[in-house]
DNA sequence: AGAAGTATGTTGCAAAAACAACAGAACTAG
DNA sequence: CTAGTTCTGTTGTTTTTGCAACATACTTCT
């Protein structure tokens, strides 16, 4: 686990935690690492919930399938990111997605359970983690609302320039890497692959962007 | 302000906290009531957030409209229900979106700012708000999930029908009212209205549910 | 009650997307 | 290095949607 020290103190779930209590702080919330091979999952929807998870190395996607079969990429998580919260922090018994691995995973799990109910005696850093967890859900919030703006789009077109251009925003600048191949970015978008590689293409033909795999640069 | 006390102890945002201590809380927050009449913007898109809203009486719709006048409907919120706090906890300095009042709407603003610092001396509603918050963000989270889940669907049949049988799963009856008339349910969803109505009709008449207005019931 | 405004349903047409099937490039594992 | 697998782009066809325009029913207001 000290290996991993390092990285979950900067994690925001933990700001204004003294690294000297990190271990203790740990040990306390029944913190355990797994590792998860590419493509396995590290949740499966409809699974009884008793842990959040923090994405350690790796990377992952919270996903949806439905009854025919189709996936809709809801997000798309990077290390120090985290899953499960929003359905713990709810009282949901059971989760309504599944999360999983893109690439092999390292993923800590924080008991759920010890995070909802405060220690015996009061505890300080239960209270400073509640405060983290309003601001990392506000964002959560925000983030599904972009998303949100991409996927109300009507035309194809349009969802992939307004995530691109996001992107563009984000990273402030015309170039960059996306974190999905084609079959995950129209997952993501909730479009045909196909249609939306014919898509880019016109729009690379018309000089609106460049491309090369999952690197883009818009004109 | 006193005629709400009743309302507002019982909003999920104060719970834990006793009636007699509502009022001097509310003050402590600047709480104001504001009348807005139908039609009128009581956040707009690019505004200073200065304030989470609570929609005390009548309805209003979170809404985000685009370049092309577009509208998509992110939410639709009742009585009892909260507003720009995701913005507040995430440190957003102007609103991504508005918010309209869909009828004449009595709403309680308190003050984000005496929200996000601690009073002077330890306040213990602030921790107990706080914590309420954080239970209802996840909840926020949920919703949006479980909207994107309508929305992410390709065709319009099948967001109608994940739409509609949320709804009877969530009142439990296969006959309830919904919060839109057709041109909102289609913005709601990101549809055309009019493409909406038709095929809301061809399932009417294949006998899968029938409806009048906004009520619907399903077969 | 009557007029004006709003909501809903209807139609035809044009545009866009989904779907299926395939080909070549790139990558991976033995 | 080679065979197999995965990824990406391409094409043609079918289905679905968007859009515009209009008819009818329903509301609301005076």
């Amino acid at each position: 686990m000290k290996k991993y020290l390092e990285l979950l103190a900067k994690n925001p779930l933990f700001r204004n935690i003294k690294n000297t209590e990190m271990s203790f702080l740990l040990k306390c919330l029944s913190a355990r690492i797994e590792v998860f091979e590419k493509n396995s999952y590290i949740f499966t929807a409809g699974e009884i919930i008793s842990n959040i998870g923090i994405v350690v190395s790796g990377k992952a996607h919270i996903i949806k399938d439905d009854h025919w079969g189709n996936r809709t990429i809801l997000s798309n998580l990077i290390r120090g990111e985290l899953f499960g919260e929003a359905f713990i922090f709810a009282d949901l018994e059971v989760s309504p997605i599944s999360v999983v691995a893109v690439e092999r995973c390292e993923i800590l799990f924080l008991d759920s359970h010890k995070l909802l109910t405060t220690c015996p005696k009061p505890c300080l850093y239960h209270t400073a983690i509640i405060s983290n967890m309003v601001k990392i859900l506000a964002q959560k919030t925000l983030q599904l609302t972009q998303k949100m703006h991409f996927i109300t789009q009507k035309k194809t077109r349009d969802k992939l320039l307004n995530y691109l251009s996001y992107q563009e925003v984000r990273v402030k600048s015309k170039s960059f890497n996306i974190p999905f191949n084609r079959q995950e970015l129209a997952d993501y978008l909730s479009v045909e692959r196909s249609a939306m590689s014919k898509e880019l293409c016109k729009m690379r033909d018309e000089g609106i962007l460049e491309f090369n795999k999952s690197h883009f640069t818009l004109k």
